[in-house]
RNA sequence: GCGCCUAUAGCUCAAUUGGAUAGAGUAUCUGCCUUCGAAGCAGAGGGUUCCAGGUUCAAAUCCUGGUAGGCGCACCA
């Protein structure tokens, strides 16, 4: 039951009641069991397997303390292009110039450093201009890390970085009375990716969901509602007539200028509490909330906290008056309350309109201290598209003045998403809904099935589609870097050739085949003979060695496109090595490497695509 | 007018945040299924990294000034 239904229920037993304050406390008791699931996550993380380091990570570090020890400190360690045929190059140019060297000269002091140190997983290092190169045993790194990864199998890349920390994640917050569009994706997609990346990395995070579900667009449906409804349209599908209403309120508001006085008006009696409207209010958004469910569960999306904006209604005042106290905003003559800024460089906003209601931006501040006082998080991060980062801008630099740090807030912002022809207006019905992609990407997702595996059972097809076609739309999306503005194309978002989520499916699929047909097991002890004959398996190996550095990469600049260009890479390795090295018909140690490679990339890819919110699939 | 974001192969995007000869997919052309799944693999062609200056041993990346597109700039969210 949602929070909606349990306020209507209350409300039916206690008619009398304010509705706000009801919420409030049913709101509290949301957040209690949130609290205490947190809890209990948390300690169950802290005895999660994991490793402190992973050998590639940790043969770079022990490399970077040598040469800081011998040479000098400031040296990084970086990965060469690949025709440079070493592992890891370290730049000296910095080194030669503190040293008045030239750069070759302090390469070499450099490589003789890391030569002297006898590193039992060095093969070589080399001078090359300015850099000195190492390159790495292949045994002792292939033997390391498929220990590892069989050790570890599902938590292979997982750390405890993030232990006892707590993050707030903001993402989704789609509009109560409006059907899901592909504009709500990025932000629903990219936050539940993050969530599980930060999981992954040993935070405990609560995925929140801050639901549109208040503010003047309320009053323009209520009006409509009152006037125009059609109840068996209601009945039948609520979140298609209430989009009808929505259009019709603005066609009729063109010609009959008052429509929006009446809107502000019903939202401002909606604000005091008004029965009539409130129990309109509730229908609304309990429809929609069951919609949205629908949508995250066909996309395996989690939330774990539903707060709506309007869960503030009744802690806005408090924040105005502390405000207006804190000397954070002052109040006009007609009775607004605004924050002017001179030093940020911000232009002013209104925290109060002057008929006394509030804004988007209040419900932000009371929502960020309402939340930093109940979960005391390390961050709160909001994944919301760059057309509000300066509300953001602003909503921080106010809290900011109102005594909180403004390093616990973060705007993760990403860029618009419109049609070819041109931006997306619900109003104008000029829109793809969510619900609707997910429906074409699996009916095109089955037609492929149906034709190249014509032999399965119509359930398997069906269940294939639905991975094969949804992990499409989750890769399309995830696959480029978050800033960038996107044209959706059907093209583009259902993509199932090349870079895409079935590229990486079927490596997963065709791993799993040889693993069933392979007469012998491998386990973890098996790791101790394996050894690297070919190209393919070294660079495969060594792929497989660097994702746990990648899921970091991931959160350092909350960017889960790192790792969707990662596990194409990994893909691509892999299948050149499936091309060129046979598996099955491989003998003794050679065999068992082989195996080896291929559960460890299976293992890869699973908790990759797994972190991009994608399901693995045995067959397909 | 001011602010933020973006500009890389015909098209869609990457590029270890200042590192070596800028890489993938797609489209075009050419090969590979009697051997582990061809939803695959190999090869070819394709670049003034928007323009002009500057900083640096080193610039797609940083600075300055332009150009083009997108998005914002108090009683919407």
């Amino acid at each position: 039951m949602n929070i909606y239904e349990k306020i209507a229920r209350e409300l039916k037993k206690n008619p009398r009641a304010d509705a706000f304050a009801v919420e409030e406390k049913l709101g509290m008791e949301e957040v209690g069991r949130v609290k205490s699931s947190m809890q209990k996550n948390m300690l169950r993380a802290a005895r999660n397997p994991h490793r402190e380091t992973y050998p590639y990570v940790a043969f770079q570090r022990q490399i970077e303390r040598r040469i800081a020890h011998d040479v000098g400190k400031g040296a990084r360690v970086e990965t060469p292009p690949e025709e440079a045929d070493a592992d890891f190059a370290i730049p000296c140019f910095f080194l030669a110039k503190e040293k008045k060297k030239n750069p070759h000269a302090a390469a070499q002091e450099v490589a003789a450093a890391v030569k002297r140190a006898e590193f039992p997983f060095v093969l070589s290092v080399a001078a090359v201009g300015g850099y000195a190169n190492v390159k790495l045993r292949d045994d002792a790194l292939a033997q390391e890390t498929l220990k590892a990864v069989a050790e570890l199998g599902d938590v292979y890349g997982a750390s405890q970085e993030g232990k006892r920390k707590i993050i707030l994640l903001d993402y989704s917050h789609p509009n109560v009375a409006k059907p899901m569009s592909v504009g709500h994706l990025r932000s629903t997609i990219i936050g539940a990716s993050l969530k599980r990346l930060y999981e992954f990395q040993g935070y405990a995070v609560i995925g929140i969901n801050h639901l549109g579900d208040f503010g003047t667009q309320f009053g323009k449906l209520l009006v409509a509602y009152e006037r125009w409804r059609d109840d068996a349209a209601f009945k039948k599908d609520p979140i298609k007539e209430m989009l009808r209403l929505y259009v019709k309120f603005h066609e009729e508001a063109e010609k009959d200028l008052a429509l929006e006085e009446r809107a502000r008006e019903a939202f401002k009696k909606l604000e005091e509490g008004d029965p009539e409207l409130v129990s309109m209010w509730l229908e609304f958004c309990i429809m929609s909330v069951s919609e949205f469910d629908g949508i995250y569960r066909a996309l395996g999306v989690d939330i774990d906290l539903v707060l709506g904006e309007s869960f503030y209604q009744r802690k806005l005042a408090a924040v105005i008056e502390r405000s207006l106290k804190e000397k954070a905003a002052v109040k006009n003559d007609d009775g607004s309350v605004a924050v002017n800024f001179e030093e940020e460089k911000l232009p002013s906003y209104l925290l109060q309109k002057k008929d006394g209601s509030s804004l988007y931006a209040t419900r932000d501040i009371a929502a960020a201290e309402f939340r930093l006082k109940e979960f005391a998080p390390e961050k709160i991060i909001y994944v919301v598209g760059g057309e509000q980062t300066l509300h953001f801008k602003q909503v921080f630099a106010t809290l900011e003045r109102l005594g909180h740090d403004k390093k616990l807030f973060r705007h993760d912002p990403f860029g618009l998403i419109s049609l070819p022809e041109g931006k997306m207006s619900t109003r104008e019905g000029r829109a793809v809904f969510l619900e609707d992609l997910i429906e074409e990407a699996k009916r095109r997702a089955y037609d492929i099935v149906s034709q190249k595996n014509p032999e399965l059972s119509e359930a398997e097809k069906k269940d294939i589609a639905r991975a094969v076609g949804i992990g499409a739309v989750i890769y399309s999306d995830l696959s480029q870097s978050r800033e960038k503005d996107i044209i959706f194309t059907w093209e583009k978002a259902l993509s199932l050739e090349g870079a895409s989520a079935p590229y990486l499916q079927y490596v997963y699929a065709r791993a799993m085949s040889i693993l069933r047909k392979a007469e012998k097991t491998i386990s973890e002890a098996d790791a101790a003979h394996t050894s690297i004959t070919t190209q393919w398996e070294a660079k495969l190996i060594r792929r497989i060695a660097r994702f746990p550095e990648t899921i970091r990469e991931c959160t350092a600049g909350d960017h889960p496109h790192i790792l969707a260009t990662y596990l194409n890479a990994l893909a691509q390795d892999f299948n050149r090595f499936y091309n060129e090295d046979s598996v099955l018909n491989a003998e003794g140690d050679t065999k068992t490497t082989r195996l080896l490679l291929v559960s460890s990339t299976a293992h890869v890819i699973k908790n990759g695509l797994h972190l991009l919110g994608i399901k693995t699939l045995e067959r397909m």
